[in-house]
DNA sequence: CCGATGCTAAGTGTCAACACTTTGGCGAAA
DNA sequence: TTTCGCCAAAGTGTTGACACTTAGCATCGG
């Protein structure tokens, strides 16, 4: 983590207040301070106010012209949102992996996917990476690795896993990987909205009872 | 359009260098160049920077590092992926508004969908944004109509319409608005995708011939 | 005692100048 | 003549200071 690529501040600014967000580190309560982080960095106010910019462009961070910025409730309503926009677009990712991706680079995935099943270590995550990569529709494999990837990471490590998922997931995602295998879009696109469907109703268990770690009121505009 | 709110001028520019994008009024090439904007509204580079930044955000220029930004090409290409997510995002858009919109709600946009159709005037967005706003889920919402209208907007303007789309798009609208209407989700979504995927093919059928105003690499990466 | 009004400090928006990188063209060597 | 490396100019990244807005607090009137 120490040789970062050496480029613009900005992107520097931008990691170093992620891993500030989640390791929770920051002021007591959700407002985020520009100056306050300029100087913990070191920096000037201006690339400090850049990655503010594109973390609220990812959803981490919300702002209104005057007022402080905070960081982004992370109540389960949010989450349900954020799944079931997962559950479309990772299906459609699914359908397009089956359909366009190169059998060398499926078998490769295979082998991926039997190494993380051995040692169970792997985080499951890396297999939706790479079906993104696979859909080979840059705009979908953008918005899943690039802009909701850092919102799902916050929100693993703040709130857990989600309850009872980690026995029956893989499975499911041996299954997904069958179907691209045999070059069964619909099929594939099924599988993983129902993998995706299956965490977003454990999600509206959850916000039946109680809310577990925020309150759940809209974030919204 | 004049009156503009007047806060932060961030946002003004943004709008400012949109609308450029939209005329076409930008410097021969497709580069865009920080100071001359700058210049042009009578601003610091600032704003200038930050509006960038924001229209990087929605996809409109790319940008890296120390390079120029350029405006995005909006290839055939491009515009597939495009029309592929939305594909996926408006047909969650659509169930998700078929279960949750009041009746209030849908009953309004019966009477507005009578209203275009009567006039042949308003432009058929206006539908899908209504939708996107009636899902219910704000990640949604926000997805499709802060940062795809954009992209859509200038593709239109740039390329025109899809040849043959607009006789047969106002039934499908229809169709959708009605199985809304009887909360059949499972319809609605489906109905939309078809409603999309038929634009996606035309823009397929598009690719396979020539490329019809700009070259069709990818944007990549 | 409680609520509204004006004030002060903190924080954000904007600006102009400085530092660094890229780009394109010129000249020297092969 | 062609190619490689250097150099100036243009453009982007960064900085610190200034202008404006908001939030919290004290004071005042009820």
């Amino acid at each position: 983590m120490s040789e970062r690529e050496q480029t613009t501040l900005v992107n520097q600014v931008f990691h170093k207040i992620f891993d500030l967000l989640l390791s929770g580190q920051l002021p007591t309560n959700g407002v985020v301070n520009e100056v306050a982080l300029a100087e913990r960095f070191n920096v000037s106010r201006g690339p400090v106010r850049e990655a503010i910019s594109q973390l609220q462009g990812r959803g981490l961070i919300v702002k209104k012209p005057y007022m402080r910025a905070r960081i982004v409730e992370l109540s389960v309503a949010n989450m349900i949102d954020i799944f079931q926009l997962r559950e479309s677009v990772e299906g459609m990712s699914a359908r397009l992996a089956a359909e366009r991706m190169s059998d060398a680079a499926i078998d490769e995935l295979l082998d991926v996917y039997h190494e993380a099943h051995a040692t169970q270590s792997k985080p499951p995550l890396d297999m939706h990476t790479r079906i993104a990569e696979g859909s080979g529709n840059e705009r979908i494999r953008s918005l899943l690795c690039d802009e909701l990837y850092y919102l799902l990471q916050l929100y693993r490590t703040r709130s857990g896993e989600i309850p009872g998922r980690r026995n029956t997931a893989s499975t499911e995602h041996w299954q997904i990987l069958r179907a691209i295998k045999a070059r069964d879009g619909q099929l594939a696109e099924s599988l993983m909205r129902a993998h995706i469907a299956q965490a977003t109703h454990a999600l509206q268990d959850l916000l039946g009872q109680d809310a577990p770690l925020q309150p759940a009121h809209q974030y919204g505009h």
